[in-house]
DNA sequence: GCCGTTTTCGGCCCGACTGTTTTCAGTCG
């Protein structure tokens, strides 16, 4: 069983004891403990293996660890399964559902019979839900409305098309309404999680009421749902959700605080403030003993009024960082102008749409010192690919331009495909000649583990591969990412000191964070790549670098972060 | 069920909204 999977155990449980009355303390240590497993970079399994005491792991205890180490090792709990079989079935499905609790779930269950969503979406259809005590036709009809938006909507969408819409939604707004003074995105977008479930969006204003007004009128508008004077909901294209709240400037801080989250992330701060006599809450820090509200106009001097080192938003997940901030410890994290070169590019030599000018010239824009062109090889007919005789021309192109420029080293390089054997796609003459050679996987995304795990490590193992890009190929909310040891990997990268790419990418962030984060762990080299196949695709860096951040990346852990000569003389090494 | 700069026992984040209600339970984030 893998990590998810025990989370989604761990989730079950909550929800069954949540049916049984069970301690609320009980139900959300078994919570808390689904979601610290989720954002977990280690595999439990892997801990377990290496006999690592699970109880290091904050939120988990003797019980916890215990049924991770059943899970792990038999494959099933008997603690759940002894569990499930005291209520019907189906009614976690029903708990789904959002509007639907345990004990609203319960009575669906046991008075109507009803097991599972259709029959339940028929049954409001016809009106019988409503005729139950204290259901009325309000809950009922709220009911069924979620009931139809879980069906037709995808729950959450990828971060790229998420920060597109607030940008739009910040920058309308901002040349709109020119009182504005503050505005920022916040939940899980400021903390760059990979996909988002609605986007949230906190302001200050000498007129909050016109800035709510000029954005339920927006023209990507298409549903308004709340519309209050200092909050206001909609709709845009697409169906993302989009909150808009306006507040005092004096309250800024706590709120974009409080909004920002996670949950789980506020929870320890305030179980920690606890410890120190105050209270948190959206408006400001209480005093438990004298009642006295401090208010806090921007988020830095929250966090130090708690004598925390500032939190960056990319951490604030609820592991360990409100710890390490109570030592002053946590890391300071690598940033986009710390880049110094992007090492996965491709031009219209292969499947790119620009020109190799045109992708040179928007790399130097960025003050880069070195970039590398890496199209694909040959195997990629449908990118494509570069046969050795074009790849050979395409060098000396490249040579040509890299002489006649002094601001930017361009490096010769390739996407080179793995082929589903592990071999790979040019010989190991041409490969020799290339400055830098990024190994991906873009076939037979479908083989076994162990095929797929060997295939990867045979390539890392060729001396002339620098990079392994996009290591599980995953496509965000279309393709799932495939089948692979990832710690295997991660050791082998060590072994021959092979880079791995964390693509920046928003389609793909692969690396994901938590993987980034125990490749770090480890000491694997990573580098922050685009996979530019236009010019614009450059400006995705800061994808790359949110997903370093979320795995508690330095400049130091990131190669392409190095000066170029001591970036020349890691791929001579 | 977890956890400790008061505690190995006795606490456990905090507030808002909704609906069917005469004071609140249920649900959510």
């Amino acid at each position: 069983m893998n990590n998810s999977e025990v989370s989604k155990v761990f989730e079950k449980i909550a929800g069954l004891l949540e049916l049984k009355g069970e301690s609320v303390f009980t139900i959300r240590a078994y919570q808390r403990a689904a979601r610290t497993i989720e954002h977990l970079p280690t595999e439990l399994a892997q801990m377990i293996k290496e006999e690592k005491d699970l109880r290091q792991i904050p939120g988990i205890g003797e019980a916890i660890s215990s049924k991770i180490k059943e899970m792990v090792t038999t494959g099933q709990l008997e603690y759940l399964e002894n569990l499930k079989g005291e209520f019907p079935d189906g009614i976690l499905a029903l708990m789904d559902v959002p509007g639907i609790g345990p004990k609203t779930a319960l009575r669906i269950s046991t008075e109507m019979g009803i097991s599972t969503v259709d029959a339940l979406e028929e049954a409001i259809v016809e009106g019988r839900l409503a005729t139950m005590p204290r259901l009325g036709e309000k809950t009922a009809e709220n009911i069924l409305r979620h009931i139809r938006s879980l069906r037709t909507k995808d729950q959450r969408i990828p971060i790229g098309r998420a920060l597109g819409v607030a940008e739009q939604v910040i920058s309308a707004l901002k040349r709109a309404c020119p009182g504005i003074h503050q505005m920022d995105a916040a939940g899980s977008l400021r903390r760059w999680q990979e996909t988002i479930g609605d986007v949230d969006i906190m302001g200050t204003s000498d007129d909050p009421a016109g800035v709510i007004d000029s954005f339920v009128g927006l023209s990507m508008v298409e549903e308004v749902l709340v519309h209050g004077p200092t909050k206001a909901s909609v709709v845009v294209h697409g169906g993302l959700q989009v909150d808009l709240r306006m507040v005092d400037d004096d309250s800024y801080g706590a709120l974009i605080q409080y909004f920002t989250g996670s949950q789980q992330h506020n929870i320890r701060l305030r179980e920690f403030a606890n410890r120190m006599g105050l209270s948190l809450n959206e408006y400001g820090i209480t005093d438990v003993k004298t009642g006295r509200v401090e208010k806090f106009t921007d988020e830095g001097s929250f966090y130090t009024r708690l004598g925390l080192q500032f939190i960056p938003p990319e951490l604030r997940e609820g592991l360990w960082e409100v710890d390490m901030a109570t030592r002053q410890e946590l890391p300071s994290l690598v940033e986009v102008k710390d880049i110094k070169g992007d090492l996965h590019c491709h031009t219209n030599e292969s499947d790119g749409r620009d020109q190799l000018e045109s992708m040179v010239n928007a790399a130097r824009a960025k003050g880069y010192e070195y970039v590398a062109i890496t199209d694909h090889s040959a195997g990629r007919g449908i990118a494509n690919g570069l046969s050795e005789e074009r790849l050979k021309q395409h060098m000396q192109n490249i040579w040509d331009l890299d002489r006649s420029l002094s601001d930017i080293k361009i490096l010769t390089g390739s996407e080179v495909d793995i082929r589903s054997d592990g071999s790979l796609d040019y010989t190991d003459e041409i490969l020799a000649q290339l400055d830098i050679v990024v190994a991906s996987v873009h076939s037979a995304m479908g083989q076994e583990r162990e095929k797929m795990t060997d295939r990867i490590v045979m390539a890392m193992h060729n001396p002339h591969v620098d990079i392994i890009g996009h290591l599980t190929t995953r496509l965000l909310g279309e393709r799932d990412p495939v089948d692979v040891d990832v710690e295997a990997v991660f050791k082998t990268a060590v072994e021959t000191g092979t880079a791995l790419e964390i693509n920046a990418s928003p389609e793909r962030l692969d690396l994901k964070d938590i993987h980034v984060m125990r490749a770090r762990e480890l000491g694997v080299p990573l580098i922050i790549s685009t996979d530019a196949h236009a010019t614009e695709h450059l400006d995705s860096m800061r994808f790359g670098v949110a997903v370093a951040r979320r795995g508690w990346c330095r400049s130091a852990d990131i190669l392409n972060t190095r000066p170029v000569g001591e970036f020349l003389s890691f791929l001579r090494r």
